[in-house]
DNA sequence: ATAATGATTCGCT
DNA sequence: GCGAATCATTATG
């Protein structure tokens, strides 16, 4: 929770094929098991995709959604706790003309990393990289540290695209940085 | 082995 | 605003 409200601001960083991009973290979800029923790991459910989320906290749980969409989660808790942050949105500072060039249809200059399937397919990153360190240069994917926000331009709100979880649909575990243009909408 | 479905996006009405 | 696209993972026989 706290991390996913400190993650925003925070760069991410792609280094892929030698193609460096870099984003600056303004969307995030947290997911919690084994309470949270909208967690893949909901009630320490222990399979081979969640397996990533119970590792120690900075690597990367990346999966597909809808077949055709990749997820870029922040694993933040200690091993054997299933906790994650879902990043959904990022601001462009870096290599976008390469961000441009992966989309799907380039001339219509849609937005680059505005929702969390978009952005991994922006940032060249796909469920190859599950499971891969976010903590060094050396990697394919990092973060790099900046200050934290003020808590005046941090909004919560509830999560997207969990109706099935129930009474957790409602929790405010979706943060995102106030008056910025690059937040998805809904 | 087979069947159901989703932490979404895009294109058309 | 609505529905199709599309497949890995999960549940079930």
């Amino acid at each position: 929770m706290q991390i996913a409200q400190q993650l925003l601001g925070k760069v991410l960083v792609s280094n892929i094929n030698g193609k460096i991009c870099r984003g600056i973290i303004v969307e995030t979800e947290a997911y919690k098991a084994p309470e949270d029923k909208a967690c893949h790991a909901h009630l320490n459910r222990f399979t081979k995709r969640t397996e990533t989320m119970f590792r120690e906290g900075g690597c990367a749980y990346i999966y597909l959604v809808y077949g055709i969409h990749n997820l870029l989660n922040i694993v933040t808790g200690h091993k054997g706790m299933a906790h994650a942050v879902l990043i959904r949105a990022l601001e462009p500072v870096e290599g976008l003309e390469i961000m441009i060039a992966r989309r799907a249809k380039p001339q219509k200059r849609y937005q680059v990393s505005n929702g969390p399937g978009s952005l991994t397919k922006a940032m060249g990153i796909s469920k190859s990289l599950n499971g891969t360190t976010i903590l060094s240069k050396r990697e394919p994917i990092w973060i790099e540290d900046a200050a934290s926000l003020a808590r005046d331009h941090i909004v919560s709100t509830t999560r997207i695209g969990i109706d099935y979880a129930e009474e957790w649909k409602d929790i405010p575990w979706r943060f995102y940085i106030k008056d910025n243009k690059w937040v998805s909408k809904k």
